[in-house]
RNA sequence: GCGCCGUUAGCUCAGUUGGAUUUAGAGUGCUGCCCUCCGAAGGCAGAGGUCAGGGGUUCAAGUCCCUUACGGCGCACCA
């Protein structure tokens, strides 16, 4: 296939070419921005405004010389100067058509780039604590890390998809005592039940799940065969609810082997050896203040158990150990407080790994609106809305849009009976429901006897009205918002685009008709009408959505 | 008290490395329209905002810096 092409880089040469005339030596970078005007043009840019104060010039003289000294382009019908200084560039209709043609040729890999170059980047995602169902949280971090990696991928990045099992420490040594408590009242009603144990009903399951399949246990006296009943179940269950939502691994990270593996104890060596470690108080301390964070940090306890951030640095250098030199993390903003004193703990080891190791997505928290009221997200209460109870519910493409329709810095309140009840507000279904319509739209061509292979080589000049124009120049602008969301980790940009992408379909839909008697014209509008279709299912492709054909 | 995040239309939220004519966008809600015609799960039009308040930087600030207020989350020898 011959290179993909790209207008914008075209025209960035364009520019850089004359700039090199009119101001030798300045190199800026060229940024075609979109006017927020038709009138002002197809692009615009600011490189005259930011080239006057460096050339000391006024920056409309600038420009005048930049434009001046512009070769002749089948790409561009005219430029102006306009403003302060801005140069507008008005394309030429096929300039603004050749989008269709890139799109049939490239199909599904129409949005897609070689920019990562095939480095490796590991993603970790959910990393929930075997003591639980998946909850709302864990589900907007799955649809967050998902389309994430989806994205990464979609740039050429060789994308690793890790999840990581704190099965050990004092949360699970939590879970074992209360199932324990648990088994202790299938025989006794009125043994007691710690406070602090996780009250939820599936501790229950788990207790009844262990007697029967540990008959030689009938009290539960083996803490350690209780351990890894309950945790082999919870993993079970966790799985099922990521099968069901259509997230999958490539691996699963578990804490206890940092242990059995000697990760965590040379780990601590290493870091005594550096030097930056102290006793005080009988407990071993490192000096993560020396790395920006706000107190030095205990490393082992004084009953001689390592804290979370041990392991947690542990883990980290096998990620790096393991060939990984770009990781991202996506967790909870609730757990900010790690990321200074992991990057600390990997830089005081001193083993090369650079500072912003690892790279972090933090989410902002999730409510639960069931019936107009908060539902609190309590796992030791066992009140909480798990993942499976939303897929349910709502429907797996519902959710995952919903999770994604959020920045990741913004508060995420979802509301079960809006996303389940008014579909028809529902903004999923408007993007599913135009790419339906498309489909249908195709059917009837194909029934008229119009075959695809005529369609994708329809001559595309007819396409020129207000309507179109707006399509054509949504469609272009697609590769650059993928190439954004993936730069900027903000994967929410994918379902803004792609509901401004069914308004501008259903615009046009509404404003003319396809099946013409004109076939010239007839042709060029389905070959539109495909090329928009496979670019919304390109979109909905990287958030883990459908597309249906028909609904 | 310290740190991070947020504050944009009645409500829920976008706003791309700061950019353009006295006009800051979308959905939803509200008002009024559009199917003898490719799926009305759609479209069109209208009303609705001193971009939380105040300073500052800049030719140019919703966007950068400082500050105040309000809200969320952290600040454990829990993860």
């Amino acid at each position: 296939m011959n290179a993909p092409f790209d207008l914008r880089s075209e025209l960035q040469d364009w520019l850089s070419a004359a700039i090199a005339q009119a101001a030798p030596g300045a190199v800026p970078a060229i940024g075609l921005e979109r006017p927020k005007q038709a009138q002002h043009g197809d692009y615009a840019t600011t490189v005259a405004l930011q080239l006057a104060k460096p050339l000391r010039a006024n920056p409309r003289e600038v420009a005048t010389r930049i434009v001046a000294a512009l070769k002749p382009s089948p790409w561009v019908e005219s430029t102006e100067i306009a403003g302060a200084g801005f140069i507008n560039i008005r394309l030429t209709p096929v300039a603004r058509q050749a989008v269709v043609r890139e799109i049939h040729a490239r199909g599904a890999l129409f949005g897609t780039s070689t920019a990562g170059h095939k480095r490796r980047v590991m993603i970790e995602f959910v990393s929930a604590n075997p003591t639980g169902p998946l909850h709302v949280g864990h589900g907007r971090q799955a649809a967050l890390g998902d389309a994430l990696a989806n994205v990464l991928a979609a740039q050429g990045w060789d994308v690793y998809r890790e999840f990581y099992y704190n099965d050990t420490g004092e949360q699970i040594n939590n879970l074992t005592r209360s199932v324990q408590a648990r088994i202790r009242q299938l025989r006794d009603p009125d043994a007691p039940f710690p406070n602090a144990a996780y009250h939820g009903e599936y501790v229950r399951e788990l207790a009844r799940d262990y007697i029967a399949t540990h008959p030689e246990d009938p009290q539960g006296e083996n803490a350690e065969a209780v351990r890894v009943s309950a945790v082999a179940a919870l993993r079970r269950e966790q799985d099922r609810d990521l099968a069901a939502f259509g997230v999958r691994f490539d691996n699963y990270y578990l804490e206890s082997s940092l242990y059995t593996e000697g990760h965590v104890e040379r780990t601590v060596e290493a870091l005594v050896k550096s030097g930056q470690t102290y006793e005080q108080d009988g407990a071993l301390w490192l000096k993560t203040t020396g790395y920006g964070d706000d107190k030095d940090r205990v490393m082992k306890k004084s009953d001689g158990a390592f804290t979370y951030f041990v392991p947690d640095v542990a883990y980290h250098v096998t990620k790096w150990a393991r060939g990984f030199e770009r990781v991202i993390n996506v967790q909870g903003a609730d757990h900010h407080s790690t990321v200074t004193r992991v990057r600390a703990g990997l830089r005081a080891l001193a083993i090369g790994i650079p500072d912003g190791f690892p790279d972090y997505l933090l989410h902002q928290m999730v409510t639960v609106m069931r019936g107009g009221e908060e539902v609190k997200i309590s796992k030791r209460a066992g009140s909480y809305v798990t993942v499976r109870d939303l897929i349910d519910e709502v429907g797996r493409d519902a959710v995952r849009f919903f999770f994604l329709m959020r920045k990741a810095d913004s508060q995420l309140t979802f509301d079960i009976e809006l996303a389940k009840v008014q579909t028809e507000e529902n903004p999923v279904y408007y993007v599913q429901y135009a790419h339906a319509r498309i489909c249908s739209v195709l059917r009837q061509a194909q029934q008229a006897g119009i075959d695809r292979t005529t369609i994708l080589q329809a001559r595309l000049d007819p396409l020129t009205s207000a309507y179109e124009n707006a399509l054509l120049r949504l469609l272009a602008d697609y590769p650059v918002m993928v190439e954004a969301a993936s730069r900027d980790l903000a994967p929410h940009a994918i379902p803004f685009y792609l509901k401004d992408l069914a308004a501008a379909f259903h615009s046009y839909y509404n404003a003319e008709h396809f099946l013409v008697k004109d076939p010239d014209l007839r042709l060029a509008r389905l070959s539109l009408v495909a090329a928009t279709g496979q670019v919304l299912k390109n979109g909905l492709a990287l958030l883990g959505v459908a597309a249906p054909e028909q609904m």
